[in-house]
DNA sequence: CCGGTAGTGTCAGTCGCTGTCACTAAGGCT
DNA sequence: AGCCTTAGTGACAGCGACTGACACTACCGG
């Protein structure tokens, strides 16, 4: 029953996460996310690399964003301001996908295995952010040093807004960049 | 022919890296690995947990080191100053442990399953310094955002040290902890 | 000398993942 | 309409990572 074959990828992925979150991930197997979503293993693993994989779909259109945010930020700004611009512009997308990546956060926070993988996006990303600084001008080394730290600090402002949804993300991130500074300036 | 155990485990960390070095981890099987050091698979997972985790034998006293550090560092000094005091006595350890750290890096560099064990490792550390951070009377928040920010200051120092093994660790831990001011001061 | 214990070998089995081949639905072409 | 290409799939066989269970043996203290 090949239909459009990105009908069935979704299905896996929805398969996937409800699984997930009720047995565990440990506790499920790829041929029961398949055979959930109507297709056989193999098809499974036609559509995602891995059984990790399949939580991680949405990590590619959220790093064109943010990259391309970057580029797009105004002249003149010191890279972190340029980062936190670009922040801002991709965390208005994050606000609205919130029931969603709700239950995907909470898989991925109790399986050691997905928090793996998560954090290599996380990398990936830190990787794509410097680049997009370097291709700003932003020094080699610098660019990098950069990127990780500004990655940091918006990890940061999202798991406190996660933590505390009254205030707006827009928010928690100026106070997560306000800290870094404080930090940075404590320093003798 | 049970020995000592502990005899066992290094013969099977040494024998891992050996293979990995020599044929890259994905060709190398854990059947493979035992059959160097000279026993069998099954002795080989109850050594370690899984083929990735016997290159990581090391990470618990380095972060009881850098945690020790942390307790021990002078009064009155700020949170990162604290860790920039910490990375400096683990540094001196690593310099000592060059040789055999850098194939075990190489390899690590080389193969995505490994980094993404590595990363890993690195939060659980930042984790471990933040615990340490909050014992000293850090904020709670503050000691989480201090600790992966001087841990990523910290992992580009010692990057740009193996690039650069002209200079000593320190003083790239000095220039990384520097542009991390010079970044933080550059905002607005 | 003996009993407990820790480390190991052996075997069987599950599950993640891959290569291969045949099949079928969908869309474009004449 | 009939055909042909192509993408998506099912079915099957197989490797390798990892686990549970049981028996065995070197060691260590009494």
């Amino acid at each position: 029953m090949p239909r459009s074959g990105e009908e069935a990828r979704r299905r896996l992925q929805q398969a996937a996460l409800e699984l997930y979150a009720e047995r565990g991930f440990d506790r499920t197997t790829t041929a029961e996310i398949a055979a959930r979503a109507g297709v056989t293993e193999r098809t499974f693993f036609r559509h995602f690399p891995d059984k990790r994989e399949v939580l991680f779909g949405s990590e590619a259109t959220l790093r064109a964003d943010l990259t391309r945010s970057v580029a797009a930020a105004p002249e003149g700004l010191s890279p972190l301001e340029v980062l936190l611009h670009a922040f801002r512009k991709a965390g208005h997308i994050l606000e609205g996908n919130r029931p969603f990546a709700e239950p995907r956060l909470a898989v991925i926070a109790a399986t050691p295995a997905l928090r793996e993988r998560d954090l290599a996006k996380a990398a990936a990303m830190a990787d794509a952010l410097a680049a997009a600084l370097r291709a700003r001008g932003v020094g080699d080394r610098l660019a990098g040093l950069a990127a990780q730290v500004g990655w940091v600090a918006f990890h940061h402002a999202v798991g406190a807004w996660i933590a505390d949804s009254g205030r707006s993300l827009d928010e928690h991130l100026d106070e997560a960049f306000a800290e870094l500074r404080t930090l940075a300036v404590e320093m003798g």
